[in-house]
DNA sequence: AGAAGTGCGTTCTTTTTTAGAACTAACTAT
DNA sequence: ATAGTTAGTTCTAAAAAAGAACGCACTTCT
């Protein structure tokens, strides 16, 4: 499998990874979620190199996944912005931090929960389907190629 | 951020990412949820190394995402398995497809499609939260470090 | 005016990961 | 005895990432 032809793969799991399958780009993406949009704030929230985070930032534009905007004239400054593309992969953030916290506990330092902005209760993500309302779970779908 | 100590990180995405953020994590359990449970399968349809598969199938392992049971003594012969911890990341996957179907089109190509067992329908999954049923989105969710 | 600071990268060298191919071990089937 | 199966390991070469320094186009401080 090569990389660099991934999203053109039939099997959707291959072509999301073509996008966000690497060791920063989902950390990159959780900091644009939590309002971050400068280089500089990335690079020092994260520890990543400026090297890779110059590379992912290019490539995640290219995804349509973030956009440059400019934010100053004279020096000429861009910051990164999530396009809707971009805010669809929310799901896929929540899903993975719901697994975390359940499965991956921190060990007794303070975690990170997800609250509901009205209420400030805890929230618990489901996966239903939006036609039925019925849970989402390997039990009851299927995968199949579609022509 | 030195990739070994992450799973201690008080950031869920992070510890997550621990386990399944690597560029091959995600496909081999993909095909353990299509019931894929061997060694040599995995790496034919994978096209993996045959180290690295090796390599993510011990870190699956000692994640207790997945466990090794024999299946035939002499040879001693293992098999791999989803675990409950393992299971348990199947929304993640799921919302995973599902964004890839929509905003990672393939080429015209047929297209993998999620369907439920029950009546063959089109699933069309959505996060909601279990205790009021609204959908969660980064509009009406917040993150909050929790002590 | 000169010096220091900011924001966003690029350019190096070293280290780590992955790819790709061949090899091993312990059998079974022909 | 020869070939095939299954699950790896062991090499070497190539690719990716880490870590630190450097460059550029400004702005602000003194």
């Amino acid at each position: 499998m090569k990389w660099n032809d991934l999203h053109k793969e039939a099997c959707p799991v291959a072509r999301g990874l073509s996008v966000v399958g690497d060791r920063w780009t989902m950390l990159v993406l959780r900091d644009c979620f939590l309002g971050i949009r400068r280089f500089e704030q990335m690079q020092e929230r994260l520890g990543i190199t400026r090297h890779i985070l110059a590379d992912r930032l290019r490539k995640l534009e290219a995804a349509g996944v973030l956009r440059r905007e400019v934010y100053q004239q004279r020096p000429l400054r861009h910051e990164y912005r999530l396009t809707e593309r971009g805010k669809a992969l929310y799901p896929v953030l929540v899903t993975l931090i719901e697994w975390a916290n359940v499965h991956v506990p921190p060990e007794g330092e303070p975690s990170v929960k997800l609250l509901s902005r009205e209420t400030g209760e805890p929230i618990a993500p489901i996966l239903v389907d939006a036609n039925t309302g019925k849970n989402v779970s390997h039990r009851n779908v299927k995968a199949v190629v579609a022509d």
